[in-house]
DNA sequence: CATGAATGAGCCTTCATTCAT
DNA sequence: CATGAATGAAGGCTCATTCAT
């Protein structure tokens, strides 16, 4: 209830807390080298050795707040995405779409997962490696595994992998060219109806490339 | 007389040139803060003091590389590809997706031009609004034209553009998410022969989604 | 009650040696200023504050130290240097010699002392006040009384205080000047064998000057 | 003449010199840990980057002062220490002890070099083994030459070089345990006077010393 | 009583920039 | 015109210390 947490008893945990979504922010905002631990310690209301404190330094922070980021979408966009067991492939397809969308478009205060997300693209880190076997991996699993029950059986692998990230980069199109796209249509704006409607395109984009591509594979 | 002459007398506009190259390289390397006047001058072979004389500032001397980047993008893949007049959609298509792929992959050491961009999308400077306007939007231009070509006359304007953008996100996928897809398939390596293949696919999977949507609308 | 209890009840003493004897050393090999509590108490197995709470400061701890050091010295190499009372001076003077060389390359675990001294003739602290009037006074009147049996009764007071200087001098060169005597003959190693014969070659060396003067003296 | 030393031409050896003077001095007083680059440059009139843009960073700027507090030593007093060609033995062993003891004690602003020393005693640095090999070795020999012919051509190179120690550990007893000598005996003072004093009484009691250990030897 | 958490001053270093030459 | 020298702000980090528990 009060500004300064060190009057609760589980100070400890909570400054920790703070510091990590107040670092969330900071190095969406900026990125790892850009950010500067001053400003992250001032908007978690922290002293200055605080990081160095609970983290060790700037990248033990920096990993810890990737960890915490990741959780986060976990838990608010689960890998099911709450589907019935029997689903066709299509609601599968069209779930996962807007799921994933959503999931990288939440800029909710405690994250930030897209936008970091991002910038480990273009400047990865250590954390990197853990992230894709942990996250992206399962992920790209499971939307192979819709893909091929779309192309059918008789699909080489390749395709389909291929074919997946079709699906996907039009997901992560949206949120990393976000800038050039709203420059170009000024009146796009990414609110839930919007997200709505794109994820209704990519998938109708989508199963109708799987659809005749499949055609295409039995003609042979 | 001076002790040290600077080795030629149009080492003026030479200074300025390697220092733009230089800048390219290490701006794309480590992005706008992170990258160091002193790194750049070194690498030039010039005095600390030449980026300030040369380019105002900093700023100025990003702004200076997007320029140049944006120069040398074009005059080695120029916009028109170039295709005969008479060219049919599917080949306009698949030599717009293969010059994209091949300007966007080029990481000669003039241009990193996809680096530079990619750059851009995250942290977008006022470069970026001129950018858009000079090279994207003609270039989405370009796209949409073709895929109205491939959707025909009755597709409304909306599906048109986002058609558009679902063929470029494929494209900037491999070089945005590259390090999460080498993670994945590390044996994926961006040779020649793989970006052709590259193209390949995403021509199959667009021109697939094309025609099946082309024949859905038709159906309506 | 609690989750880590200290381990016994004498926990309390007990750390406070502990303490000491972790400080003595860091101090010894780091000074004062270099040597940081935080070593201090991670050597000592002890809580950050550990040294706050039982010593104040830093300061106060290393006032300990010193006192501590001293009191080891003092036990290991007792003042008498267990000669008989009947002993000739020649014995005198070699048994001081080899009990102070003993002393000052002891670098028990305990104890320190002579790198601790060391330090304090660079940056002497408070503490040295003390430490000359207890430890070093008496040790020189002890070893004048020693010269001026060797010089005579007619050896004017400030000849038997110099030539005692010239005595102790020898001995505190080999441990003061170690770092250049070890890089000037890397032959030299200070085992208990080597210690002896230098002790051997000071007697030598101060008796025969002693002597000398002695004789010199008379004739005037 | 002015405070500011940019108003003269050669502003930038002149800073680099201000700037090697003062560390002298604040290394000798706090040692390298302890001085801090700000006190340094405070005292040099110079801004707190201009270490780093002189000497790298710290370590060099102290590498230097060693240099250069070696250099000024050897300037002021050579090492021939103004001798006749055809001295006596006497004479030589007289010269190098008055002349090292000076050194020694010289607290002149540009040097320290004493202080400077003692804190290589205790904690060596890099730079120690070629102040050894530069400074250290020359002396030792130009004194073992000097006892050689005072102990005369039968004496074994051990007890030479021993005896050699002997001799310079007098000579650096006093200034190395001066806050225990001064606290000892207040009186004493080092003034000019007073070194010389404490030459004459080195010379004597080493000379006693070496002639008797010839004449035993000869006995033998 | 003894401790884990938190503090703020201080450290060295790097930075883009400016100035006199 | 072009540059080497110098600047001061800000960076991450370590430190001895304090405080509530």
């Amino acid at each position: 209830m009060s500004a300064k947490p060190s009057q609760l008893g589980s100070s400890n945990a909570a400054t920790r807390q703070l510091l990590i979504e107040a670092a969330a922010h900071v190095f969406a905002e900026r990125g790892f080298k850009a950010a500067s631990v001053r400003e992250i310690c001032a908007r978690a209301n922290a002293n200055v050795a605080a990081v160095n404190y609970h983290f060790g330094d700037k990248e033990g922070l920096y990993a810890e707040v990737l960890k915490y980021s990741l959780r986060c979408a976990r838990e608010k966009y689960p890998p099911d995405m709450g589907l019935e067991r029997d689903a066709s492939w299509e609601a599968r397809l069209r779930a996962f779409i807007h799921a994933f969308l959503l999931r990288i478009f939440d800029d909710g205060p405690q994250a930030c997962h897209g936008k970091l997300l991002s910038r480990e693209m273009i400047e990865p880190t250590n954390a990197l490696d853990s992230l894709v076997e942990e996250e992206m991996r399962p992920m790209a699993h499971q939307l192979q595994s819709i893909v091929r029950g779309l192309l059918g059986p008789d699909a080489p692998e390749e395709t389909v992998r291929r074919s997946g990230m079709s699906v996907i980069s039009q997901i992560v199109f949206y949120h990393h060219c976000r800038p050039v796209t709203q420059r170009l249509y000024p009146k796009m704006q990414f609110s839930q109806k919007e997200i709505d409607r794109l994820a209704d395109h990519i998938t109708e984009f989508s199963l109708a490339a799987l659809k005749q591509m499949s055609r295409n594979l039995k003609r042979k």
